[in-house]
DNA sequence: TTGTACGCGTTATCAA
DNA sequence: TTGATAACGCGTACAA
């Protein structure tokens, strides 16, 4: 494959003013600038990245360590992320190296990254509660973004949409139906949005004066848990009248389950969820959700991301996404004989 | 940040001694070695990929080439497939450089891929009945796996899903129910899989020796079409008594576009699909599907390329994966009243 | 306007 | 067993 030295040698030129007329430096001859650059076309010259990164010490890429996905509902979120993180680090003339990172710890595919000077930035996915890898980050100087935050000081970038705002919207659109007995289902409180969710429910609750059953309070809930959960719930004596699943993988579950028990949503029981996937549109009957563009969430985490790394020393970036409710069929009235 | 000269001069040591102790070369004394082992380790020294890259003139990435989402439908398909394959490398130590290719000619972000030397292989996904992209990779000598496979000629490497062997079946659960007008509804022919998918559909029909009506196949098929295209075949003299749709949100279509028409499935219409996706497992009724581990796939992938960039001149191999058939319940015998 | 010389960080070759 | 030197391909002071 063709090298520079091969295109000056062909244009009876040094390296360097083949190099200056390729990149358009003013201090070359306009004739020979054509020459130079007829030579490369007809040689198929491309100048070689990895060179180009030793000598300027970047990379023009980006690294994105996204979770190795769990549960397939997860996935729709993932890609249409990426989708949006792509299309705007190309349009800026970015790459952008993939991790999956297995652990939250800081494992040894993000010290291989970090490192090894592969990427100029990092976008970091996945964010917990307590999370080793901000530090590290941190401490490394490695310009990043955080997708998602941690509980505790906020002293780093980061992109994120505010779960509190989102659940609180939800939880108040019950209300305003006049549910009161509203339980609630999340996932481990390890996870950041598990935090920052649940927040937004003790919210909507406090707003409105409504009481705080801890009976109708789960988290760490998997989808295998509903059946029996959902058993439980609804045979109380002051069963609940609406559900609301953190994730749509677990409303789902929750409709089933409440069918299974001879309910129909939403008139026994409502079901509202989080994530506004496709699984969530398509349901039957379609579900009320909170719901933000994820393919926006990916240019914006980009958009974040690059300027940071372009501009070395810019102020503190935080921004806090506030997501839509979406009303659908799957939330009612409660229904008059429920206590 | 800590570079092998560094290290050397803590250690006292010329870089090159340095270099052989950290790679564990066998003609450095044992003492030496553990301690510019231990100086590595007390300066957080890594070595720099970008520099090891150029001297070595191979990059331990690959590069992974996927279609920009048109559709949220396909989603999760390739997010599943991403995760396989991003495992798959980085338990092989590679990382994975993603391009997400808006154009199916030889676009600028493949071309800055191949001549950047930034890989070193290359998965190119999304393969058109007529490619020009896999031409040119020949030319370009860059190892090479194509996850899907042209029409003509196939004398490069590939993996595919056999699209043939899996509507076959399909089709064939579908006469074996007692069908005879079966309707297929595809996508854009241009792409590789909806030929070979298409030509499933036929073989099934002319090897059960059943009628083949041009009036009920359709190909590109988008989903608005979907309510009139059901209600033209619907309104017929000679109505189909099942569906095939080679996508699944077609088939989702398909469900509403009848039940709207006061059909129930599949007592008054089967419908069966290609993708066994999250979407059709959930659907009402859950939908009879060809179906694959995309993971999987994505595994497979990966080794494949890996194989490629790691052995030369390795002869060619080219890999068909056959689906399985899962019926479900969006699918029966015809109705006795049905023509 | 062009060319010389050097450095980016690493590994390979060869001599000591 | 170790070290000096060159090389990978490119960009850029600096000199001509």
């Amino acid at each position: 494959m063709a090298t520079l030295k091969d295109v000056a040698r062909q244009a009876g030129l040094s390296v360097t003013t083949a190099s200056r007329a390729l990149n358009n430096y003013d201090d070359v001859a306009a004739a020979t600038r054509e020459r130079v650059q007829a030579v490369a076309r007809a040689l198929d010259y491309h100048p070689n990245a990895t060179a180009r990164s030793l000598q300027g010490s970047h990379t023009s890429t980006v690294g994105l360590m996204i979770p190795r996905i769990r549960h397939r509902a997860h996935n729709a979120f993932w890609l249409e992320f990426i989708g949006g993180l792509a299309a705007t680090c190309a349009a800026r003339g970015f790459d952008v190296l993939l991790s999956t990172s297995e652990t939250h710890d800081v494992a040894p595919g993000l010290q291989r990254v970090v490192h090894g000077r592969r990427v100029d930035g990092l976008l970091v996915c996945d964010i917990r509660c307590h999370d080793p890898r901000i530090a590290y980050l941190q401490e490394r100087r490695l310009p990043f973004v955080a997708f998602g935050r941690t509980v505790g000081t906020l002293d780093f970038p980061y992109l994120d949409v505010d779960g509190t705002a989102g659940v609180r919207q939800a939880i108040e659109h019950l209300i305003a139906l006049g549910h009161r007995r509203i339980a609630y289902l999340g996932l481990e409180m390890e996870f950041g949005f598990s935090h920052f969710r649940y927040l937004g429910y003790r919210k909507a609750l406090e707003g409105a004066g409504a009481p705080c059953d801890a009976t109708l309070i789960h988290h760490g809930v998997a989808e295998e848990d509903i059946p029996a959960l959902m058993a439980g719930l609804l045979a109380a004596a002051q069963r609940p009248t609406a559900v609301f699943a953190s994730a749509d993988y677990l409303a789902l579950g929750v409709v089933k389950a409440a069918r299974g028990a001879g309910m129909r949503v939403p008139d026994d029981l409502s079901v509202a969820t989080f994530d506004d996937t496709l699984l969530v549109q398509h349901a039957d009957p379609p579900l009320t959700a909170v719901s933000q563009s994820n393919q926006r969430l990916g240019e914006e985490a980009a958009g974040l991301l690059l300027d940071r790394v372009m501009g070395p020393a810019l102020p503190l970036v935080q921004r806090l996404i506030v997501p839509a409710l979406v009303a659908r069929q799957s939330t009612g009235p409660p229904h008059a004989a429920a206590p």
